[in-house]
This record gives structure tokens, C-alpha cells and sequence, in this order.
DNA sequence: ACCAATTTGTCCGTATGTATG
DNA sequence: TCATACATACGGACAAATTGG
């Protein structure tokens, strides 16, 4: 392979870099995902059948399929309940749960969640108090009013997660809703320990919930964030009073409880 | 398909949920991710070659290909030179590329950048000035020793953008670390433009980036995240001085920028 | 509600290039 | 250097599901 430095005749200039070519499949899912990007396709676009791709890129159906597979994957393009292919947009959903994935292997530290969801949620609580509107206001207080009733500690957890997850939405920020997604997901099989283990926890948490509520009617933005604060060093209190260690990584098995079983549907 | 009202001897009881059977492609790969979440695989870990594969799941080695297309796309596993399958972890730089081609898509505007990284940026700041190390002051300083040399907008940019990147390794906090990055790559670009357009933008830049050094060296997160707050303010100014307006979605054409090219490799 | 055409999921066999020992 | 193992890619095939008349 190499130039022999003993043949005079033969000498390398190191003219050419090495060529890399990319696998026929990758090439495939670049080539649609460039036209998606550039928007020559849509979301919503149907894709052709594997057939018409076949024709049009001149490669094998398997290899194809290989690369549909990556797009796929990756959201930009989804098959519809008769498999057809369309163009779509990557669902939030979708990628949080693949960062939580990645934080739980990268073994991070509920401190490092902590701290996170700290500045996240403050941020977006100030945002909410600022831009919520009736029917936003209207949907809090529904969702205070099934807490209040709730008495399982699953239907208590999985309200708390809808509030948040609310706020969110109301705060009309769409990276700061993403960017809370996945330490959201990690939080909220602790949140059901600390109910269980902590007598007081829920009545905090309820009260907190209602002093935001009360924020985002007032369009204050500053109790909005500090009541978010406290509510955030409750969580704290309650993780270290059931026993739980903050500079603990996250375990593993709380990827089960996130619905990890539909990451390739 | 429906149980006919008229035919008295066929009552349909709804027994039976309907089946959901995933393709045998989607099969493996579960199967593989399954064992990987559980510990079973390690990072590091070899998966066997396709034809083991195709002998343990008892399907054709076309199948498993799709499957394991899935896994490589999620970044779990990973191929070496030698084209080997390896168990990995997935890298954070891929998740957040992807995270920022999503938000592109979805069309959200600076604002929501904007907003979302002030909030970011201000507690890493604060993080890293409680955690600096003197290996970490001295690779700021390095940094911006180099920004001082430096007369190329573009290699002043990247600078910046590796000044930022490494105050974020610095606050020890892989959640935020992660966080930030699918705003700050979309960020990257804009700053070129605010450093070309507006006169003083450089030297503002470079003042902010010494005081926040200055609060690591003192251990004082209460300046790094004033610093930062004003940093951020000031590359607000200067991207509405450029003639931008913050209300508009970010431009399809920041993904080019940011090497979305590799993104199946 | 049935039938014909289309399309996907899966399988088999083979050829070729490349990395490793 | 050579042989071997392996991944990539190809062509062809068939059954099941879906579509559209």
C-alpha cells in the first residue's frame, strides 16, 4: 500500500488528502435530510415509496432502508399507520427522553439535576407569570383543583408533572421547554419516593403550586420565580429527608419508568 | 374488519386488545438497547459480528442491519475503524445538534434563544466560579490571551464560543453543559455578524470575558453571574444594532454552520 | 364488500472491498 | 505477503398488509 522509499521512481507528493466516502445508506439519508433542511420538502410531504427511492438514488431497496432507518430515528421522517413515509417535524418528546437516556449513562448526579432544574424552572416560571393569559390561568387552576381531590400518591405525582409541564407551555418559550424536558423525566419517579416518605410533602408542594398560580394571575414575575425557588429547595429537603444522597448518580432504573419501550416506534 | 350489528350469533366483546407486534428490525434493536440499559452491555463492550447476531435473533442479516442502524443512529453503539461493533455512549455533541436542528424546524425565534440561554449561562457562570480549579483559571486565561492576539472575526468567534464551552465544563454540571449547547450552536453565527457589524462589540466582549474570569479567580459567583448577565445583554444590543429583530425564527440556513454534515457518521 | 395492484417486511444468495493477523 | 473474516452492497423473491377501484 504504502510508497517503498527504496523505488527512486515512485515518489509520494501527498498531493490528494484521502477521499472520505461516506457508506451508500448515510448518503441516502443525507441527501433527504439536506432537502428537508433547505425545505424543498416539508413536513407533512409524502416521501415515495422505498421503490421511487430505488429508481432515484440507482441503489439497492436494502440500502435504502438502511438509510431510512437513520432518518427515521432521528425524527425528520416518520411512517403514518399505513407505512407510507412522511416528512415530519422530531418531536420534543422524542429527544428529551433520548438526553435523560444519555444523563443516566453519563451517570450524572441529582445534584447536577438539582442545580439545573433550578435555574430552568425559575426561568420559565418568570416567563409564565408574564405571559399567561385566562384560559392559561383557567388551566392551572383545573389542575390545582384535581390535585386538591387527588389522594394516590401516583395521580398526585403525575399532576405535579402536568403542572410543570404546564408552566412550561405557558411560558410561550419553546427552548426553555425543551432544555427542562429531560431532568423533568429523571425527577419524577423521586418526587413519588418523597410523597410516600415525607409526611408534609405534599401539602408544601400544593401550597407552592398555588403561590405561582397566584403569581401568573398577579403577572409577577418575581414572586412567580421565587416561590419556584422554594419549591425547588422543598424537593431538596424532601430528597435528603427520605434518605436519598444528592451526590448520587441517577440509577438506571429510572429509564424504566419513562416509557423508554416506544424509542423506535 | 367490524363485527356486523346484524349477525346475531357474532357479538364482538372487545376481549382482546389489539396486538401490538413491532417489526422484527425494531425487535432487535430493542432487544439490544434492552440489555444495554440494564448494565448487561457495557460501554467498551463488543456486540459480535452481523452473523452472530443473525444466529442469536434467528433473523437475516438484512434485518439486523436495519436494527442496528437504530442503535448506531441513538449513539448506543458505535463502529470502529475496523468496522466492529462496539457498545458506547452517546456523545453529547450529536444529541445537541440534533436538539438544535429540531428548534430550527419548529421555527423558534431568538427570543426564545435568548431567554432561554441568559437563564443557562447566568448559573453555569455562577457554578463554574465556585468550582474553578487553577488549571481551569489558567486555561481561561489562555484563552482569552488568544482572543487579545486575535484579529480574524472568525477566529474571534470561535473563541468566544470555546470561552463559553469551557466555563461550562467548569461548573461541573453536565445537565447545564448539555443544556446549552443547542442554543449556543445556534448562537455561533450570530455573533460573527454583531462582531462585524457593530464597532465596539469586540471590545465589550472581551471586558465581560476578563470579569468573569476575575469572579472564577475570586470565587465569587455573584459577579460571574452579573458578568454574564451583562455579557448577555450585550449581545442582545448588538444583534438588534445589526438590524435584527429578535422576534424572528431562526434561519434555516444556521444549520449549515454548524457541521450538520457528520451527522450520520 | 370483494378483488387486483401496490407496497412493505423479511428472507436468500452472492460479489466486492477492506482490515487484521 | 497472503489468507481469512467481515462489512457493504447488490439482485431477486415471496407473503402479508394496505390501497383503490
Amino acid at each position: 500500500m504504502h510508497a517503498r522509499l527504496s523505488d527512486k521512481r515512485i515518489i509520494m507528493h501527498e498531493t490528494f488528502a484521502r477521499l472520505e466516502i461516506a457508506p451508500a445508506y448515510q448518503q441516502v439519508a443525507e441527501a433527504i435530510e439536506r432537502k428537508i433542511l433547505a425545505g424543498q420538502l416539508a413536513p407533512g410531504d409524502r416521501l415515495g415509496t422505498e421503490a421511487d427511492l430505488v429508481r432515484q438514488f440507482g441503489v439497492n431497496r436494502s440500502t435504502v432502508r438502511e438509510g431510512i432507518r437513520l432518518l427515521e430515528q432521528s425524527g425528520l421522517v416518520r411512517r403514518d399507520q399505513s407505512r407510507r413515509l412522511y416528512v415530519s417535524l422530531p418531536r420534543y418528546n422524542r429527544l428529551a427522553t433520548r438526553v435523560s437516556r444519555a444523563l443516566v449513562l453519563h451517570q450524572v448526579t441529582f445534584r447536577e439535576l438539582w442545580e439545573a432544574s433550578m435555574s430552568l424552572e425559575t426561568a420559565i416560571a418568570g416567563a409564565a407569570a408574564e405571559r399567561a393569559s385566562p384560559e392559561d390561568i383557567a388551566e392551572l387552576e383545573d389542575n390545582i383543583a384535581r390535585m386538591e381531590a387527588a389522594v394516590e400518591l401516583h395521580a398526585i405525582a403525575d399532576l405535579d408533572n402536568d403542572f410543570h409541564a404546564l408552566i412550561a407551555r405557558i411560558s410561550r418559550n419553546r427552548v426553555l421547554q425543551l432544555a427542562r424536558e429531560p431532568a423533568s423525566l429523571l425527577f419524577a419517579p423521586t418526587l413519588k419516593m418523597i410523597l410516600d416518605q415525607v409526611a408534609v410533602a405534599g401539602r408544601r408542594n400544593l401550597e407552592a403550586h398555588r403561590k405561582i398560580l397566584d403569581a401568573c394571575r398577579r403577572h409577577d414575575p418575581e414572586a412567580a420565580r421565587l416561590w419556584t425557588q422554594r419549591h425547588m429547595a422543598d424537593w431538596r429537603r424532601g430528597f435528603e429527608k427520605a434518605g436519598k444522597q444528592l451526590d448520587d448518580p441517577v440509577e438506571r432504573t429510572y429509564l424504566e419508568h419513562m416509557g423508554m419501550g416506544g424509542a423506535y416506534r
